[in-house]
DNA sequence: TGAAATGTTGGGGCG
DNA sequence: ACGCCCCAACATTTC
C-alpha cells in the first residue's frame, strides 16, 4: 500500500488543490499535515493578525478533512525534521505540496526537496497559488517585467489556457491510520490578550468562509466593482485577500467566478481580474527581486535619509494623526485586521511622503496587523507608494488626504463610523476639522487638540519638503 | 491608482 | 454694437 503526505502550508483548501489531487491520484492513502515553523520565514514570520487567522483556518481545514474520513496532522517544526519523522512513522513514499514564492520559503523548500530525494522519497511541488508561474512570463529581452500593463498583457494568452478549477475529493483514504497530532492550541497562534473580537465579527477564516465570500462578491458587488471598489464606505471590494493569502480559495477559482456567464464581459469583471493581475505581478516581482522585501527596487532610494520620529509614527499607527480619513483607516485596520485599499494608499502616502518616514515602518505595521498580510503584496504596495518600486507612483505623486476623502467618502459615512468623536460635525468640516469655526466645533462637541488631535503635519509644506528631498535624489545630489 | 499652478476659452455683465 | 473685464470651467503643465 502506497502512502503520500500532503504538506499543507498556505493552500488550506480541498477544492482545486493540485498537491492534494496528485497525492490522491498516485497513492492508496494520504496523510494531511501542517507543520508549524514560523522562524523559517525569517524576519517576515507571520504577524499577530495572520496568526489569528491561521489558527481558525487550520481548525476549519481539520473539520472538513474530518468530514471526509481524515484529519489534519499538526506538528511543530523544523519542517524537514517533522516531515522526515512523519515519513518514518507512516512509511510514506512521497510528499506533495503547493509552491510558495517568498524568498525564505523557496530556499527552504528547495533544501527539503533535496533532502527527501536523497532518501529516496518523492518530493513533488505543485502550482496553484498563482495563475501564472513567475518563470513563464518574460519580456522580449528575456527580463522580468517591471511595468504592470505590459506584464498583464503578456499573461493574457496563458490565462486563456487555464483549466477550470478541480473539485474537492469526497473521501480521503488513510484516515484510520494517521500518526499523532499536536493540539492546534499548542501552536500558540491566538493572542493571549483577547484583542481579536473585532476580527471574529468580520471574518470567517477557512474554505467555507472563502467560498461564501466569493459567492457574495460575485452576486452583490462584482457588477459595480469598477466604480465601487474605490469607496471605503461601501462593501464594494471583494475582501477575498486573506482567503487568497492562505489559499482557502485558489486564484483560479476567483478568476473563474469573474468569467462566469453574464459577468465575463462586464467592466466590473474586467477590473476585478485586473486586481488579480496585480497579485500575480507582485508575486512575480518578489520571485525575481527577492531582496525587495527589505530594500528598494530602485537602488537610488538607498541614499534617502528618512525621518525618525517615534511619537509621529505612533500617532500614525494608532489613528491619531488629526487627518480623519487616515485615522479612520488606521482604526479600521486595528479593529478588523483589514483596511480598504484606497485608504491603504492614502495612509501610506501620508507616512512616506508627508511624514517622510521609511516605507518599511509602514510595511512592518501592516505586516503585524493585517489579516491579509502577504509579503509580495505588502512589498509591492509600500514600494509603489514610496516611489521606489516597480511601476511606482512618481515621487511627486502625493495624496491630499482631504481631497481623497471628499472624493471617495462623499457621504462621510466612513469617517462617522471610525472616527465617532467627529460624527456630529457637519459634512463641510468633517474631513478637515481644523478649518471649522469655533462655534461649529463647540456645537459638535469637538475640542481640537483634546477630543481629536490637530494634524501631525501641515500637508502643503511637508509635501514640498519631501519633493525637495526626492528631487535631490533624482539629480544625484544629497 | 495626484495635486497644484498655470494657461485657455467662452459666456455674460457692463460702460 | 463693441471692447473690456471677470470668472467659472476646463485643459495643460509642473512638481
Amino acid at each position: 500500500m502506497s502512502i503520500a503526505i500532503v504538506w499543507f502550508r498556505r493552500d488550506l483548501r480541498l477544492t482545486d488543490n493540485a498537491a492534494l489531487g496528485e497525492a490522491l491520484a498516485s497513492a492508496d492513502a494520504v496523510v494531511p499535515v501542517y507543520v508549524h515553523a514560523p522562524d523559517e520565514e525569517g524576519p517576515w514570520a507571520p504577524g499577530a493578525a495572520s496568526r489569528w487567522w491561521l489558527h481558525y483556518s487550520l481548525k476549519e481545514l481539520d473539520k472538513s478533512l474530518a468530514g471526509r474520513g481524515s484529519r489534519l496532522v499538526v506538528r511543530h517544526g523544523p519542517s524537514l525534521d517533522a516531515l522526515l519523522a512523519l515519513v518514518e512513522e507512516t512509511g510514506a513514499g512521497a510528499v506533495h505540496w503547493s509552491r510558495l514564492y517568498e524568498p525564505a520559503l523557496l530556499e527552504r523548500d528547495k533544501r527539503i526537496e533535496r533532502e527527501l530525494a536523497d532518501r529516496g522519497i518523492q518530493a513533488a511541488s505543485h502550482g496553484g497559488h498563482l495563475l501564472v508561474e513567475p518563470w513563464a512570463v518574460k519580456t522580449g529581452q528575456g527580463d522580468p517585467y517591471r511595468v504592470f500593463t505590459p506584464f498583464w498583457r503578456a499573461c493574457s494568452p496563458l490565462l486563456g489556457e487555464l483549466a477550470p478549477p478541480a473539485r474537492a475529493p469526497r473521501r480521503l483514504p488513510g484516515g484510520d491510520a494517521l500518526p499523532r497530532s499536536v493540539e492546534l492550541g499548542e501552536l500558540g497562534l491566538l493572542p493571549t490578550i483577547r484583542w481579536d473580537s473585532g476580527l471574529a465579527e468580520k471574518w470567517s477564516p477557512g474554505e467555507t468562509g472563502a467560498a461564501a465570500a466569493l459567492a457574495r462578491f460575485a452576486q452583490e458587488s462584482l457588477g459595480a466593482y469598477d466604480a465601487d471598489r474605490n469607496r471605503p464606505d461601501l462593501a464594494g471590494t471583494s475582501r477575498l485577500s486573506p482567503h487568497l493569502h492562505f489559499g482557502e480559495l485558489s486564484p483560479r477559482q476567483a478568476f473563474a467566478a469573474a468569467r462566469a456567464p453574464g459577468l465575463g464581459d462586464s467592466k466590473g469583471a474586467e477590473s476585478f481580474t485586473r486586481e488579480l493581475g496585480w497579485r500575480e505581478f507582485s508575486h512575480h516581482l518578489l520571485f525575481h527581486f527577492p531582496h525587495t522585501t527589505d530594500a528598494p527596487l530602485d537602488a537610488r532610494f538607498d541614499r534617502l535619509e528618512w525621518q525618525r520620529d517615534t511619537a509621529r509614527l505612533e500617532a500614525w499607527r494608532r489613528g491619531r494623526t488629526g487627518y480623519p480619513i487616515v485615522d479612520a483607516g488606521m482604526r479600521e485596520l486595528w479593529h478588523t485586521g483589514w483596511m480598504h485599499n484606497r485608504v491603504r494608499m492614502i495612509v501610506a502616502s501620508l507616512l512616506t511622503k508627508n511624514l517622510f518616514m521609511h516605507w518599511l515602518e509602514g510595511a512592518r505595521w501592516f505586516w503585524d496587523t493585517l489579516v491579509d498580510a502577504d509579503l509580495a503584496n505588502n512589498t509591492l504596495g509600500w514600494q509603489w507608494t514610496a516611489g521606489c518600486g516597480a511601476d511606482a507612483a512618481p515621487y511627486f505623486r502625493v495624496f491630499n488626504p482631504v481631497l481623497q476623502a471628499e472624493k471617495f467618502d462623499p457621504a462621510r459615512d466612513y469617517i462617522r463610523r471610525w472616527v465617532p468623536e467627529l460624527a456630529r460635525l457637519p459634512d463641510k468640516y468633517i474631513h478637515c476639522p481644523w478649518t471649522a469655526p469655533r462655534e461649529i466645533l463647540d456645537a459638535a462637541g469637538v475640542e481640537p487638540g483634546r477630543s481629536y488631535p490637530l494634524p501631525v503635519v501641515e500637508p502643503r509644506g511637508s509635501r514640498n519638503d519631501a519633493l525637495a528631498r526626492f528631487e535631490a535624489l533624482k539629480t544625484g545630489r544629497k
